[in-house]
DNA sequence: AAAGTACTCAACCGCTCTGAA
DNA sequence: CTTCAGAGCGGTTGAGTACTT
């Protein structure tokens, strides 16, 4: 979206812990920009305290270093938003090592810790929204938008919610982490330890079936990574995958769906026979893109549960269990 | 056309980590 | 070993914009 340049922040500056100097705060100028532009050229992007002690900017170096990490440093894909490939790679990722956004920004080429915690963040409270709301209804109704496609399609979304709730539903009932078939089948994903963070996770794991298809993963885009830890260990490589078919189908329990549901998805009928194939664009949620029959789909299973029945399944999940011993040499792959 | 809602994004805050003194 | 400062990271906020009703 075009953003008004310059607009309008909740805050512009205030005295610092220290008293004296006015610390600028809100959004950066053209004319802030060139002089931390021209620290950047002539110390690199370090000492961003030393721009505020030397006088150069009434900002502090935590503020410098977000401005140039997010917006001033070359290659970054600024304005342009997440092609399906990333939403898959961050989807993939997020499950993989949490909410370690710097790290997974090291997989995406111009991609800044801050594109990749927005993208999530608005992609949960969608969830968080359609698990709330009541199904919508399954007709063949078009779309309101006047023929242009949504941003996501929320009948996909709806459906996939649910499949993935149901998968969260049945873990709670049995205790064993989300007794979730695709999450054991899954090594390079450690689904093993999908209870991290049981939300999350569990949606992920299910949203990681279409990772099944090669990742192509990007080393650390320009050596500028926000973090260098994380630039260090970026693979070069893609996750060490599995042959495909990875699995025999994911995790819907059947007590919620019957061989007649599944069928009536996209992926029992479109997406497994092509498991063998090349790579294919899926955007996350959106097999519709891909499987334009999903619109059509006849109701599933979920379609007659009533829509606030996964809420509790949802409070009553275990607490996460401790995190998985980090790996001696620090290269998770 | 207006109002309400959802979405995007920049930027701040607080915490943790790390290395130097 | 302790302390401290700087850097980095994740969570959160809120303004502006887009979309829907």
């Amino acid at each position: 979206m075009a953003r008004a340049p310059g607009g309008v922040r909740r805050r512009s500056a205030r005295r610092d812990a220290a008293g004296g100097e006015v610390v600028r705060k809100g959004p950066w100028t053209a004319e802030e920009d060139e002089v931390l532009l021209q620290h950047v050229r002539t110390h690199g992007p370090k000492d961003w305290s030393s721009i505020r002690s030397k006088g150069l900017l009434p900002r502090t170096g935590k503020s410098c270093r977000l401005r140039w990490v997010n917006k001033l440093r070359p290659n970054l894909k600024s304005g342009c938003k997440f092609s399906a490939e990333e939403e898959r790679v961050v989807i993939e990722l997020q499950a993989q090592f949490g909410n370690k956004w710097a790290r997974i920004a090291t997989y995406l080429q111009g991609r800044t810790d801050n594109d990749v915690k927005n993208f999530w963040s608005t992609r949960q409270k969608r969830l968080a929204r359609l698990l709330r709301a009541p199904l919508p209804a399954r007709s063949n109704k078009q779309s309101s938008s006047k023929g242009k496609a949504p941003s996501s399609s929320l009948e996909s979304e709806t459906a996939t919610f649910h499949q993935g709730s149901a998968c969260l539903d049945q873990a709670s009932f049995e205790g064993n982490s989300f007794g979730c078939q695709y999450c054991e089948a899954a090594p390079f994903m450690e689904y093993q330890n999908v209870a991290r963070a049981p939300y999350d996770q569990a949606f992920s794991g299910f949203f990681a079936f279409e990772g099944a298809l090669p990742l192509q993963l990007l080393p650390a885009a320009d050596g500028e990574a926000s973090s260098s830890n994380a630039a260090q260990m970026a693979p070069t490589l893609p996750f060490d995958q599995p042959p495909y078919p990875l699995i025999d189908f994911p995790c819907w329990p059947e007590r919620y769906v019957d061989a007649g549901a599944i069928n009536g998805l996209a992926y029992s009928q479109e997406l497994l026979p092509m498991v063998q194939s090349p790579p294919m664009m899926m955007p996350f949620f959106g097999m519709e893109c891909a499987h334009g029959a999903v619109k059509d789909e006849p109701r599933n299973a979920f379609d007659d549960l009533p829509p606030n029945m996964f809420d509790d399944a949802l409070d009553q999940l275990p607490p996460p269990p401790p995190p998985p011993p980090s790996p001696s040499n620090g290269d998770e792959f």
